[in-house]
DNA sequence: CTAATTTGTCATAGT
DNA sequence: ACACTATGACAAATT
């Protein structure tokens, strides 16, 4: 009886929230596409040409969550080096997640009984209404003599019998809602697997790593450079990279070449914190800004590398430019175990009185929407919560979308934490400088500026997110509830946690699956109540119909009683006796055995047989 | 600001 | 025994 419905709606709406945000980039990204060269234009058109070749092989959830990655990598090389390309506008956005409307069943299990209770009724009536012969006396008295209608009566009852109430059901049997989860987690895995993708990948890679080399030593400032073509970011990506592969732990780095084999450790690498930019609002929306709007940025900066991120200093990726490499104490700071075991030792927990196993308690007022985002900035220092509410509308928003598209994808969770890992890194950067840029950044990016309120109010985080980030728990939220008990426990053993630590972890992890629990209930509920609403309607339906029927029985019936009573009186009238007199009706009646054989009864006989029998 | 609705959480029972 | 799900009830959050 237990329903296996597992990552059911959350991943779905993850799924499509992230399809709609790619969608939405690729349309703000196609403003820019003239701007980029004619490498990258090949390089685009390769990617078109693939996209169409696998647009005819995928089936369509498949493929819109394709487009969507296609998106993202094209989104990537936007901020690194690419040209986003224009999505489709015919495309649709949506993947197809949920299900179908709520099925019903419609039980009709009366239509015997029915047609039964109108027989006996029918032959009931007939019995007792049969105007000229007592039905009680004949039925008593002539135990061997059948009521001569019988058979007539039989032939009538059929002729009026109701055709079958059976009514096909309406609706197929109802099925559990879809599971998008499993759906998406495998796309995405195919995806990665993908030959044509893998080789995009590489390519990008390749490209970026080329630029890279070429743009390092030199530090061209813009001015030099066509306006139009701006991969500024280029060096800072790959500096994020590099610091990244510095940084990240060896065992992150490996967990990450087993899940992906196949590709070159380094270059994936390189991809994945590559891409966390893209999740950076502040960064992403930056970079676009600058480089649709050149103007703008200029009348603000003249001759800075990077002229995003100008107005608060540190954190910056112009500052980060010029800091290109973190001194050790910093990368010290960057490692989210380190991060972790500082956060163990200086014990923020009073702060944040949790857990209802007697550790927590229920402390911080704010709630959000359900799965946020990866725990991704778990490495910087404690939190109080209102350091948190207010990191909360801020930059990690986005980044947020990105990581929790990762972590729905992938669920081994050495990968997982080293895509979080390279996402707090990236995030760490431009947090550096201790104040928030993507505020300033925010506000002069018209492109951008609804969807990140939007995602501003999607993203908060939740309490328990706010929790683990206080805590200083080295996962997400979303690996924590959803990993398999083998794998949870697997990474639970992995890190040592104190009892707090311990304590909140369980109950992220409970909580988390009965939130999970109570919507698939209510869903449930919903579902059952609209099935109930519409068997109600079926069944009232079928009540008129059968008190239709049912009129329409009882006149047919009256109609051959009539018409039988008229024959009677007609064979009656016929009969004489030896004098030729015609008998009496009052004193004789027809009588027929059951071998069809007629007698004229004397109805006095039969009242003394009556008698009789009494 | 209030009312209604939605969502998260807890307790508990059942699988 | 343990982990998990289902669900009613309550409260917080949201509309």
């Amino acid at each position: 009886m237990m329903e296996t419905e597992m990552h059911k709606m959350n991943p779905s709406q993850q799924d499509v929230d992230l399809i709609d945000i790619l969608w939405r980039q690729d349309i703000d990204l196609g403003a820019g596409r003239e701007v980029f060269d004619y490498c990258h234009r090949q390089k685009e058109h390769e990617l078109q040409r693939q996209r169409v070749q696998e647009e005819e092989k995928r089936q369509q959830l498949l493929r819109e969550q394709e487009k969507a990655l296609l998106a993202q990598l094209q989104l990537d090389e936007e901020t690194g080096e690419f040209v986003p390309r224009l999505a489709p506008s015919g495309q649709s956005p949506q993947s197809a997640t949920t299900a179908a409307p709520p099925q019903v069943t419609q039980n009709v299990s009366f239509t015997e009984d029915g047609d039964a209770m109108s027989f006996d009724e029918c032959m009931q009536l007939l019995a007792e209404t049969f105007p000229l012969v007592d039905a009680t006396a004949t039925a008593s008295a002539c135990r061997d003599v059948t009521v001569a209608p019988a058979p007539n009566s039989n032939h009538v009852m059929m002729a009026c019998e109701l055709p079958a109430l059976t009514q096909p059901p309406l609706l197929p049997a109802s099925q559990p809602p879809q599971r998008t989860s499993p759906d998406l987690e495998q796309a995405w895995m195919e995806l990665l697997s993908l030959p044509e993708l893998q080789q995009c990948l590489n390519m990008q890679m390749k490209d970026t790593l080329d630029q890279t080399g070429g743009y390092l030593p030199t530090n061209t400032t813009p001015e030099v450079q066509d306006p139009n073509y701006s991969f500024y970011p280029l060096p800072n990506l790959a500096e994020v990279a590099s610091n990244a592969a510095e940084v990240c732990p060896p065992e992150f780095i490996n967990a990450f070449e087993e899940s992906f084999p196949n590709m070159a450790p380094l270059h994936h690498l390189n991809q994945m914190t590559l891409k966390a930019p893209d999740l950076n609002t502040n960064f992403s929306a930056a970079t676009f800004c600058d480089v649709f709007y050149p103007d703008i940025v200029n009348t603000k900066v003249t001759s800075v590398t990077l002229p995003c991120g100008q107005g608060n200093g540190g954190n910056s990726l112009a500052e980060i430019s010029h800091k290109p490499t973190f001194t050790p104490m910093e990368l010290h700071d960057l490692s989210p175990r380190e991060a972790f075991d500082r956060g163990n030792k200086t014990e923020i927990m009073p702060e944040i009185p949790d857990s209802d196993s007697g550790v927590s308690v229920e402390a911080s007022p704010h709630a959000s929407s359900p799965e946020k985002s990866m725990y991704g900035d778990g490495s910087f220092g404690g939190y109080s919560d209102s350091d948190m509410e207010e990191m909360d509308s801020n930059p990690e928003s986005a980044e947020s979308d990105y990581s929790e598209m990762f972590s729905l994808s992938f669920q081994p969770d050495g990968f997982q934490t080293s895509l979080s890992v390279s996402a707090q890194q990236q995030d760490k950067k431009p947090k550096h400088g201790k104040t928030e840029p993507d505020e300033e950044t925010g506000h002069n990016d018209p492109p951008f500026t609804k969807d990140k309120k939007r995602r501003r109010s999607e993203k908060r985080l939740s309490r328990d997110e706010q929790r683990a980030k206080a805590l200083q728990i080295p996962f997400t939220v979303d690996m924590i509830i959803n990993l398999p008990v083998d794998d949870f426990n697997e990474m639970m053993s992995k890190h040592q946690l104190n009892e707090a630590q311990l304590a909140l972890v369980r109950d992220i992890r409970r909580r988390g699956k009965n939130k999970v629990a109570a919507q698939n209930c209510r869903k449930r509920k919903m579902e059952n109540i609209v099935e109930l609403e519409y068997d109600l309607d079926s069944l009232k339906e079928e009540k008129e119909r059968l008190q239709r029927e049912k009129t329409k029985n009882y006149s047919s019936l009256r109609q051959m009683k009539q018409e039988l009573n008229t024959l009677y009186l007609e064979v009656f009238s016929l009969v004489r006796d030896e004098e030729g007199k015609p008998y009496s009706p009052s004193e004789y009646s027809l009588q027929q055995t059951t071998d069809g054989t007629v007698f004229l009864v004397p109805r006095i006989k039969k009242m003394l047989f009556k008698k009789n029998d009494n």
